[in-house]
DNA sequence: ATCCGGACCTGGTCGC
DNA sequence: TGCGACCAGGTCCGGA
């Protein structure tokens, strides 16, 4: 998935084109994704003007005109595609196959905003007025928020037996990391993703806490990482993985200054996790 | 409560 | 060229 960074930068390149601006038309081409679309999606969308875009972990929320929240969430392999005047010329990634456009939005601009998502482990859902998933009260705090503090992170893992990797990606801990920023974080923490979550002294918390505050940053700051066929929204390639450190970097050697060790690839939970050996413990 | 494995999907790559 | 195995940025559920 688009990870934390990936959905911010999709959500700045999408907000130019949908704040304040009414949906003229709305096409739900499929009744279902992971979970069916709401029944009423298009008749809700119609006519709805988008009044802000937001992001919540790796959820996307625009707040309709009196009409509620659409919210979204891209999965593992979920797009949005934008397409309108300014971008008339833009040549489709032939890797993006237009049967997986599952809804199609048409702003009062002409602007077309396309959900498309080959796996479809993605989600479209409305949400009332002043509501909220209920996924939402089970989530950690925003890592780029003021309540993620060394604190708030140290009492998360205190007592847990599951490697330091996994329980990073529990959103419950932390909100918005996934694969590629867990591995990142902890090689720059200098921490084993093995190592036992409950197990982590004071000093080396306040470390995590910073880099993976500094390492989502930068990925925001790069428009993000393009995998495979990841895309912003604009249709522009972010470059963040050419910043990756151990990230899908198996084999190599390691970046860290003065360190003589090499890339590992070792399957935690089912995932892959990079990390050197040498200079994380 | 916590943890792990599997399920949900399609597509790309790699080895034979 | 074909085919099977395995891999992929996430989340949810059931069972131990």
């Amino acid at each position: 998935m688009p990870e934390l960074p990936e959905v911010e930068t999709v959500l700045r390149g999408l907000a130019p084109h949908l704040e304040g601006r009414v949906i003229a038309r709305a096409e739900a081409r499929r009744p279902d994704l992971r979970r069916p679309l709401p029944p009423d999606l298009v008749q809700v969308l119609t006519g709805a003007r988008v009044v802000g875009l937001r992001r919540r972990s790796k959820y996307l929320l625009a707040d309709l005109d009196g009409r509620g929240t659409l919210l979204l969430h891209l999965g593992m392999s979920g797009r949005l595609l934008i397409e309108g005047a300014a971008t008339a010329d833009y040549h489709r990634d032939p890797a993006i196959l237009p049967r997986h456009d599952h809804v199609v939005l048409t702003t009062d601009q002409g602007t077309t905003v396309t959900f498309n998502d080959a796996r479809r482990f993605g989600m479209v859902d409305l949400l009332r007025e002043g509501d909220e998933p209920a996924a939402f009260a089970r989530l950690g705090p925003e890592p780029l928020s003021d309540d993620f503090t060394p604190e708030v992170l140290a009492a998360a893992l205190k007592g847990r037996a599951t490697a330091i990797k996994s329980a990073l990606l529990d959103q419950r801990i932390v909100a918005g990391l996934g694969n590629i920023y867990v591995s990142e974080s902890l090689h720059r923490a200098g921490i084993d993703p093995r190592r036992a979550a409950g197990r982590i002294g004071r000093a080396r918390i306040e470390s995590l806490t910073a880099h993976i505050r500094d390492v989502l940053n930068e990925a925001i700051a790069a428009g993000g990482s393009s995998l495979r066929d990841h895309r912003q929204a604009s249709g522009e390639l972010g470059y963040f993985q050419h910043s990756f450190r151990v990230y899908d970097r198996e084999g190599a050697p390691c970046p860290t200054p003065g360190c003589t060790g090499g890339i590992r690839r070792i399957t935690q939970a089912g995932r892959s996790s990079f990390f050197c050996a040498a200079c994380q413990h």
